[in-house]
DNA sequence: TAGATTGTTAATCGATTAACAATC
DNA sequence: TAGATTGTTAATCGATTAACAATC
């Protein structure tokens, strides 16, 4: 069975995903087997990288033969929780928030919405995906009755750092965060934050000193 | 004169940033100068590690004094690029498009949208923030006519490689992709990717492995 | 001046790459 | 079987941290 023993780098976690993108990839184009090799040219890493992600986790694949692409796919899927899904709620329905919410691709990894909380009053009451925005005061008594695992901010920033708090006040363990502030959190938090004008600042710079 | 001598590392790109939005915030607080040190509890860095970082670009501090705050914004800003500026094109007008269209920090980070182009018929015609929005047939002529840094590409996944393709061919130096496309670019083109389905899927491994 | 703090060189740590025995 | 390819151990590379002379 593949247990994790020593911590896996973050190094590694941050590629899972392209992994994982990359099976989904040769398993939609009926491809049913691939060596790390083949693998790594395609995604421009090492082959030898690619092996060592792997055994992270304990390994997936069998001398000669290389990676069974359903398995690998499926054992990526589990280790990044995909396979059980996460529910999911936003807060902040302003533009992104609303991108967000329409956004069906998330769905489709297993992180499925369920509740939409703003303070506007004009936006409240509107519903995105059949799921009605409700006041942020509502988030208390949502969370008792529906399992909540991520909450995702896009409020402005200003506000983040008090609903970070609040959010982790109803044991939701896992923040996406698009705001462009940074906060603490207890360690059982996770936190994952999108900053959009950073990703754009290093844009700028790579086009200035390419 | 600050200048960069050896290729600066991608580590030390992404931080710069980070950098500039705390210098920023300290630029608010009317926080005149700052020690690496002081710089570094704030943000959980090593001071080591921030003195290494600035002295990439020449070094900007003084011996027994530290840093000014304001000297520092403004070299980092222009390290960035951020005080020339960019112009911007967003391809594709769906939700996430139109959020990021209607997004005001971008502008406020010297990024400024010029123009949005789209194929469906029936978003073609709207305006958001003055721009009206074009079939990206015009989009050859546009940049005859106005300078265009980078292209902002919110299309599906499926036209996203060839639309980076078309954007290239328009001299278009740098791609801000939010498709889950990923391509290969020749040399002089930069591409930022930002794959939110990887960015929610590491959060959600974190979650799990708390 | 004395204390503070830089920029830089050296040491350490961790991640990537290479090599190879094991084995399908 | 022979060839292919894994998982893992060792070597290398690069990034982070520590130390300190220079100096404001």
């Amino acid at each position: 069975m593949p247990v994790q023993n020593k911590k896996v780098s973050d190094a590694v976690i941050k590629r899972l995903p392209r992994y994982f993108r990359y099976l989904a990839d040769l398993k939609e184009n009926n491809i049913l087997r691939i060596s790390s090799k083949t693998l790594s040219e395609k995604m421009g890493l090492t082959a030898s990288q690619i092996r060592q992600d792997f055994s992270c986790f304990g390994g997936f694949g069998q001398q000669g033969y290389g990676y069974n692409v359903e398995t690998l796919y499926n054992e990526i899927k589990k280790i990044l929780g995909v396979d059980k899904g996460f529910n999911t709620v936003i807060i902040g329905a302003g533009n992104l928030g609303q991108a967000i919410a329409k956004h069906a691709k998330f769905a489709e990894r297993g992180f499925l919405l369920k509740g939409i909380f703003e303070v506007d009053e004009k936006i409240i009451g509107q519903k995105i995906k059949n799921i009605k925005i409700q006041h942020i005061s509502k988030l208390d008594e949502f969370v008792k009755n529906t399992r909540v695992d991520i909450a995702i901010l896009t409020v402005p920033r200003e506000v983040a750092a008090k609903t970070a708090e609040k959010v982790t006040g109803l044991r939701i363990k896992g923040i996406w965060n698009f705001s462009a502030a940074e906060f603490d959190m207890p360690d059982d938090v996770a936190v994952e934050n999108v900053h959009l004008s950073d990703s754009i600042m290093v844009l700028g710079y790579r086009i200035k000193n390419k």
